[in-house]
Order: structure tokens, then sequence, then C-alpha cells
DNA sequence: AGAGTAATGTTATAATATAACATTGACATA
DNA sequence: TATGTCAATGTTATATTATAACATTACTCT
């Protein structure tokens, strides 16, 4: 246990944190990941994920390809859409359907139906772990319908903005 | 009690029923709305609720546009985005984002936030009462985030879809 | 070296949505 | 009955988000 144990995604993602570790542990999980499944780990799909990772807040398609551009990729839709897809589908980023804007999955590896919380004052976002989140059903609902994916999505304000609106 | 009893959402939007009691107690509830709140009951406005309330079966703005042109209304897309809004701010219809289409509110006059159940094979969609349905989340997460608003839909095979299958 | 293929690049266009301003028509009231 | 007001609709233009289709590159395997 460290000096900086993380509590939960809410009091980390929007909060003051040593967001080198979130960094580091997402981006090695993601390398990892090409590595084992013989996915190629190049500078177009590293930047794409170092972008979203940044600061847990979303980020625009369009977003990313301005900043692709401007580190001398090409920018053309189609280069920030295909990794955009690829991240999805591998499980290590994910679309906010609210923002049309992509954020790095919190939770790598985890197979799972995400829930965010989503702050509109300071635009960051937190994805909650599903043992502690979920959708709540009674049982003839939950009988009637196979259930496959959810988008579950929570707009409001997050303790920070909050307590910085108080002052 | 009738004979055609409505037991849940589920059980209505995704199979026969008397879809014309549906229609009806819906297009009441906005005529009524209009009425109370001066709003006027135009014949767009009323074209419009009446295509969302078709089939339970969300509809895009550029298929309402194209219909709307059939019926001899102006067919640009401000026409149908603004009565939709409309429809939206005043409770009766919603916008599924999963689909970027919408769909006629099943319960108009509720304060909520509703929870949809998607089929994607049939393609129709039910609004799931609130009592019924809703979010989970531990208590420190609830603690830490002002809610406000929450988008919640589920994809997944409807009973009816599911029997089908089986055939 | 050459064939096969994953990844990226390029061109064009589709699909969804909004901004800004003009016109119409109902109705309140002078 | 003329006229001012305002909600609703119409119009034009454009912004934003996303995909289809095909071309090129560069790596791997033989």
């Amino acid at each position: 246990m460290t000096k900086n144990k993380i509590h939960n995604e809410i009091s980390r993602n929007f909060s003051d944190h040593n967001h080198k570790i979130c960094f580091e542990i997402s981006m090695n999980a993601f390398k990892k990941h090409c590595h084992e499944n013989n996915f190629k780990l190049t500078p177009l799909r590293l930047k794409v994920f170092e972008l979203l990772l940044k600061d847990h807040r979303p980020i625009g398609a369009y977003q990313i390809l301005e900043m692709l551009g401007k580190e001398g990729f090409s920018s053309t839709p189609p280069i920030a859409y295909r990794v955009l897809d690829f991240l999805i589908e591998q499980g290590f980023a994910h679309k906010i359907k609210k923002l049309n804007a992509f954020i790095a999955c919190s939770h790598p590896g985890n197979s799972h139906s995400p829930t965010f919380m989503i702050c509109r004052k300071c635009e960051k976002v937190a994805e909650i772990d599903e043992k502690k989140s979920g959708l709540k059903l009674d049982k003839k609902s939950l009988s009637e319908f196979m259930i496959e994916e959810s988008i579950i999505e929570i707009i409001g304000i997050c303790k920070k903005c909050i307590s910085l609106e108080a002052i």
C-alpha cells in the first residue's frame, strides 16, 4: 500500500492525484496486451492511447486528429476512427455517447459493462467499477429481455467542483 | 381492468398488443399538456408526435424529415430538430443515444430518468418505469458525485425475438 | 526476392445536427 | 380594423461526427 493509494475512481479521477501512476499502469497493460496478442505497437496507436490517457477527460475524434496532425501523423478522419475502434475492441477505450467523445478505459482487462460519471463542470469522467455500480432491474423485466450490453452514463457534478462552487 | 391490461412495458412494447390504446393515451396526454400550458397544437407537432408513436421503434431525424416531406411539410433539418427538441423538453419524447434516434415517451408526465431496453433484432424499444429500474451505486460513489441526469440504455434481445429464434 | 497481410494513408461522401436570419399567422389591444 | 408582438415555421448555409472504398507502405514468412 502506497502513499498514493487509490480509494476509488471518483476520488481519484476527479481530484488531484499522481496521474503518472494511472498513466503507466494503463500504458503498460496496453503494451503487454499488444505483445501477447500480436498486435503491432505502432507510434500511431501509442500516440492515440497516450492522448486518451492524458487527464480523465474524453476527447472527440476530431480533437485527436488535430493533435495527430501537430505530431506529424496523417490527420484524416479514418486515421483516428480506426485506432479508436481498435482500442475499443481491445477493451482499452470507451465512447461516451453523451459527448460523442472517447476516453481511456480505467479497468482494462476486465470484461465489463461500465458506468460513467460525467462531471459537467470540469468535464472529467470516472468509470465506476462493475462491483460498485450497475443496473437495478425488477425480476420480471430481467426474465423478459436478454441483456447483451449496457450503456450507463451519469451526468452531474463531481465532489471537487461542488467544493469549488462553495467558495 | 380490461382484457387488454398492460402488465409491463416489456410485454407490451415488444409484443402484439392493442396499440391504439397506447397511441391514444399518449396523444391525449400531449394535447392536454399543450392546452394547459399554452403551447400551440400545430399540425407539424401533431404529425411528428404521431410518427414517434407509431410502433415503439425509434426514428432518426432524417427519417422524420422524409415523412414530413411526403405529407407536405417543409423538410429541412431544423423543422424536425425543433419539434423534437420541443417534445423532449416537454417530456413527450426521448433521444436514444445508442441509435441517434428518437422515441415517444411511455410515461409522459412523470419526471424521470428513463431506462431503455433496446431489442437489436426487432429494433423496438421499451422504456422501463423508474420504480422497476434504475442505477445501482455504492454509498461512497453516491456521496462523492451529485447526480443530475442519467442515460441508461440496455441492448439485447426481447422475449418475442428470442422465441422466434427458437423456431 | 516475392506473396501475403496488418497498418496506415488518401479521397470522397454519408449521416447527424445547429446557427442565423426570414416569413407567417394568431391574437391582444389600441 | 390596423398594428405590434411573439410563437411557430420556413430557409439557407454550415458545422460536426462518422464511414466507404480504394491505394500504399512495411513487416513477416517462406
